[in-house]
DNA sequence: CTGAAAGCGCTTACAG
DNA sequence: CTGAAAGCGCTTACAG
């Protein structure tokens, strides 16, 4: 073909502002690929949930990959059917958080070679890489950072505990109230709860007889209910706080909110990079990558129970 | 066909999960449409961005149709090649916050029948619906907020202003100013900060011999600039600081923070049912759609200036 | 109403 | 190396 014949259809190409269809592209190319994964979310606008997918956006980017970021919101049926949508658009593959009680349901898509990935979850009912948070040892030693400074009356606070890793961090808290012989009925355990209730729950607590000296608060959201029911009763300097999950602004409280913090940033980012190590043809045993979590001393977990 | 034979043909289906290849059906289909619609947005990661991209979610969700976010980080080039990325996968339509100065680019894509929304600012150089808060209304009533409590000497703050809402903000800011009657010398502005660089500013200015004794603070993040710079001073209950967006957590700070707040969830929604009501054929002339800011007391803003 | 053929816009394998 | 044909997996228009 001419040169001239090229200019003046590059030309046309210009003008029209022709953008190649991708999709008819990849009917008929070899590799099959569509170069887009699929990342369902708990909530997009959940902020652990927006790292973690800011953080799978920037590998993928280089690459060329396009991420299909999507919310469940906690919801079994939509998780489903936003799996069944990335398929039907054929993505290379699945990172997902996840809101079912099982996973087995993805087990055939997985036999078809679709790599996939767990973000803050390990899967259930099949075999998968996961990343996540190191939350039993978190938990305990968030849990044995109230328990060193005295305090022995703690109540623990959690949402709903569908996902194993909101359940070990009950666990963690578990072991190391036993570990330091304190006797369960001292150490209350609510779960099932939101930000609401949260403070409902707190303000009862605080009501009791012999009222916790501590809490542990095991997600951001009972973390925040806490706060509010303390601040409510103008307790926050007297009763002891240590929450899992950062939270915003946490440092700027009065006082500072102690936390056992993740990293997001870096799960996405592991995650991410063992979806296309899996893509490129790395067929080792999947496996579950623990991050490890930072204790932030802040102040609300320093307060010492009273004399 | 037998009933028997579809029988059999849905059980392989079954077995073997087979779901149909949207792609493929695409390309053939009569409309043309792919439900789908692409979102850039400034940073997934950012929650007015989050809650904008969660409410779009949540109108096309009953409509089938999948919303592709991707964030640009500010990013200008990244912009481009996001809106570029989104056409090659053939979306229905286009919502987008922006990062350009221009989005004359986008011109030859809306002659194309393409549907547009600007979502939080209004388009240059091309005729777009937009949907957007009323910056300029929201940013004089915080400052005149300031100015009936007998302030003179506000100091603004300011982000990088390419965007039109953001230099709305500073016009409004000016707009309280000028009808008071306050000097425009003893009302510094400052732009083009970072929460790093306003800590900075905010310090300096309290270093001068006659130092604000107010703060309208245009954005999030030198909202947060400024309550730390004020709290390392230990100044938070003497300068007061009203906001432009609210912030999470804002109401447990102390004091807490007055912000003029901005409606994402409602500016999404909104934005989304005029995409859709572009598809479904309306051909109205576009049209810029102003969400009220509300006032938001809590306490800075609140603070009279020293006798 | 049913079933076989054409065609969407690309990539790929193949003949020249 | 170049160019025309086949084919990806669907939907649609058409013939029976």
């Amino acid at each position: 073909v001419s040169e001239d014949t090229v200019a003046r259809v590059m030309a046309v190409v210009e003008e029209l502002g022709y953008q190649a269809n991708v999709q008819a592209g990849n009917l008929r190319r070899k590799d099959g690929l569509t170069n887009s994964i699929g990342l369902p979310v708990g909530g997009i606008d959940n902020p652990f949930h927006g790292t973690l997918a800011h953080a799978v956006e920037k590998v993928a980017l280089p690459r060329g990959v396009t991420v299909l970021v999507n919310s469940l919101d906690q919801d079994e049926d939509r998780e489903r059917e936003l799996v069944a949508a990335f398929l039907r658009r054929r993505v290379d593959g699945l990172m997902l958080t996840t809101a079912s009680e099982s996973q087995r349901y993805l087990a055939l898509e997985q036999r078809h070679g679709t790599p996939m990935v767990f973000l803050d979850s390990i899967p259930v009912g099949i075999e998968a890489d996961a990343v996540l948070s190191n939350s039993r040892a978190g938990a305990f030693r968030g849990t044995r950072h109230l328990i060193e400074r005295g305090h022995r009356r703690i109540a623990y606070l959690g949402i709903k505990d569908v996902v194993t890793t909101v359940r070990d961090r009950r666990r963690g808290f578990l072991d190391a109230v036993r570990r330091s012989g304190i006797p369960e009925q001292e150490t209350p355990v609510i779960t099932g709860l939101d930000e609401q209730s949260a403070v409902s729950a707190v303000l009862d607590l605080l009501d009791r007889d012999e009222p916790p000296t501590a809490i542990f608060s095991s997600h951001f959201v009972t973390t925040v209910g806490a706060i509010r029911a303390l601040q409510h009763r103008g307790l926050q300097h007297v009763v002891a706080l240590v929450g899992f999950d950062d939270l915003a602004l946490s440092d700027l409280l009065d006082p500072g909110v102690t936390v056992v913090a993740q990293d997001p940033q870096r799960i996405g980012t592991l995650a991410a990079e063992l979806v296309f190590a899996r893509l490129d043809g790395v067929a080792s045993k999947p496996r579950t990558y623990t991050i490890e979590t930072e204790l932030v001393e802040r102040g609300s977990g320093e307060i010492p129970p009273p004399a």
